[in-house]
RNA sequence: GGCCCGUUCGUCUAGGGGUUAGGACGCAAGAUUUUCAUUCUUGAAACACGAGUUCGAUUCUCGUACGGGCUACCA
């Protein structure tokens, strides 16, 4: 079947949006530009108390940082909205209702304690209930009950949800984009309820009903998913919507980096490293969470990472732009089993990004950091600090804290570098140094350099002997880039004020 | 427990009936360097197990183990 590809992204507004569902979107958005077609986000909020202020908000924002951009759907608009389900709410009762009048579903009088009082006696038989062709003879429901008393019962406002009736004993074969063709024997499955007592319906039946009319052709979701995908198929097979029922590509779970499970919201905190695109703050407890954005990664870095999470291309590219992904994305290039997160190769992939980006650009960043100390900088030699150390960092705020010895002299002298840099003779080798360096005219890192190179070699001593000490006057420890590098930016007076001081201090 | 899915270095993965089983992160060593890094080079490191099919299986089949998911009037 030829028809326009349109997925969506339906997520539901009960918090942040984790790693997880940005890679489900990801990938949702990478097939629809892969091939030409819409992205639609639709919120599913059909569970009234799980709803959480603020999500949906959340979830608009964190795909615009990503650089997901959406085509139609809840923020942006299109002609199959509303996008919010509950918007929608009027819309699926009569679906519920069709399906009952073709025998399909039923209505069900059961209370949930009731039912937890089966749940139970069933448990302590060491069986398994389930409402379905075995039981539900034996239960509360229109099937059971004489149509005038369904009615009576109906009329007098009591409470009901309405079941799907899975058939009994039947085979079904079907058919997965990721993993190929999966089995289920429906008497297995059980009658779930499609419509609830709050006169909302449940995520399966507005799903169903969602997806077919804002003509989906592709449903890309979790693996956690796949369990309800033969209610799904029969419940396209009871509307009679078969002939146009979307692909199915149920994605492998991201597991969390240490022990068991998927990865959770807990992980994060406990082992310092973000599962949220931004940060986040419980409204409830008042809890706050990481996020990618505010820890100092890059967007493209981030998507660039998840994209290889359960993905790849097949060549030994890893490095590659929301662009590329686009065109080179196929779903039959996932993965089946399950990815386990490292919150290292996250590093590294911003790491990677980080040295690509202009010394102009970071320098603007570098600089937000700056502000908030009250410091002011040359942005020219900002540009050169960020040239120098972009190289060892994995974050521009990692430049933050590695340059500080350009905006205020080292306060005290790294104790471990003194003992083994700062023996006798040293002070006068410095004064001679301050000597040498007073002489450069144009205080540039080759002239300096030359300059004292010169000077060491007609004194015949060792380099090091020099430059340890060196270091340590001007940044205080026995780490950095190239000396010569740092003093250019500094100047002839600071640097010359630095080898006084330590001249005092030690 | 039941149902469904999965299993290649520690991790992400490529590959696929006959390969020195490739890459990346991380780790280690060496080289370079005034230091620390960077960079470069090198190294350690994997086909879960058992049967079957086959001349040959890591690759195909089955079983076992292990891992994961689902099992709500949550999504």
């Amino acid at each position: 079947m030829d028809r326009k590809v349109r997925v969506r992204f339906a997520p539901s507004p009960t918090g942040a949006l984790h790693l997880g569902g940005v890679r489900t979107a990801l990938f949702n958005y990478l097939f629809a530009r892969h091939h030409g077609g819409d992205f639609l986000l639709r919120i599913e909020d059909t569970d009234q108390t799980r709803y959480v202020p603020g999500a949906e908000e959340y979830i608009i924002e964190s795909l615009k940082w990503c650089g997901l951009t959406v085509d139609e759907g809840v923020g942006v608009g299109g002609e199959y909205g509303p996008y919010r389900q509950s918007e929608r709410k009027p819309l699926y009762k009569q679906y519920a209702l069709q399906l009952i009048e073709s025998g399909n579903a039923y209505y069900s009088f059961d209370s949930a304690e009731e039912l937890n009082q089966q749940r139970k006696d069933y448990e302590s038989r060491g069986e398994t209930f389930m409402y379905n062709a075995a039981t539900r003879v034996n239960l509360k429901n229109s099937l059971t009950m004489s149509a005038e008393e369904v009615k009576s019962l109906l009329d007098s406002g009591a409470n009901y949800v309405i079941r799907f009736k899975m058939p009994e004993n039947e085979d079904l074969l079907l058919h997965d984009i990721i993993r190929g063709e999966v089995h289920f024997n429906t008497s297995l499955l059980d009658d779930k309820v499609l419509f609830k007592a709050d006169g909302m319906p449940t995520y399966h039946l507005a799903n169903i009903v969602d997806d077919h009319l804002m003509k989906i052709s592709h449903v890309i979701r979790g693996e956690e998913w796949l369990p309800s995908l033969p209610l799904h198929v029969l419940l396209y097979r009871a509307f009679g919507w078969e002939d146009s029922m979307p692909e199915f590509a149920h994605l492998p779970l991201i597991l969390k980096p240490v022990g068991n499970g998927k990865l959770s919201k807990r992980d994060g905190n406990k082992m310092g490293f973000p599962v949220f695109p931004m940060e986040f703050t419980d409204p409830e407890t008042g809890e706050k969470w990481h996020g990618y954005r505010e820890d100092g990664y890059f967007p493209e870095a981030f998507i660039n990472m998840l994209a290889l999470l359960g993905w790849n291309p097949g060549t030994e590219q890893e490095i590659f732009s929301l662009d590329e992904l686009c065109k080179l994305f196929t779903l039959d290039r996932v993965n089946k089993s399950g990815a386990r997160f490292n919150p290292d190769k996250a590093k590294w992939f911003n790491h990677k990004y980080l040295v690509q980006k202009t010394d102009s650009e970071l320098a603007t960043q570098l600089n937000e950091f700056l502000v908030k100390d009250g410091i002011t900088y040359d942005m020219r030699k900002l540009e050169k600090i960020c040239h120098l150390l972009k190289e060892r960092a994995n974050f521009v705020a990692d430049i933050y804290h590695s340059s500080q010895y350009f905006y205020k002299a080292p306060q005290s002298y790294e104790e471990k570098g003194v003992k083994k840099f700062w023996k006798e003779g040293t002070p006068e080798l410095m004064q001679e140094l301050i000597t040498i360096l007073e002489g450069v005219k144009d205080f540039t890192s080759a002239n300096t350099e030359e300059a004292v190179k010169g000077w060491v070699e007609t004194k015949q001593i060792g380099f090091g002997k020099v430059m340890s000490p060196f270091r340590l006057a001007i940044i205080g420890s026995a780490d950095g880039p190239h000396l010569f590098d740092i003093i250019e930016i500094l100047g002839k007076e600071e640097t010359l004020t630095r080898l006084h001081r330590i001249l005092e201090t030690l």
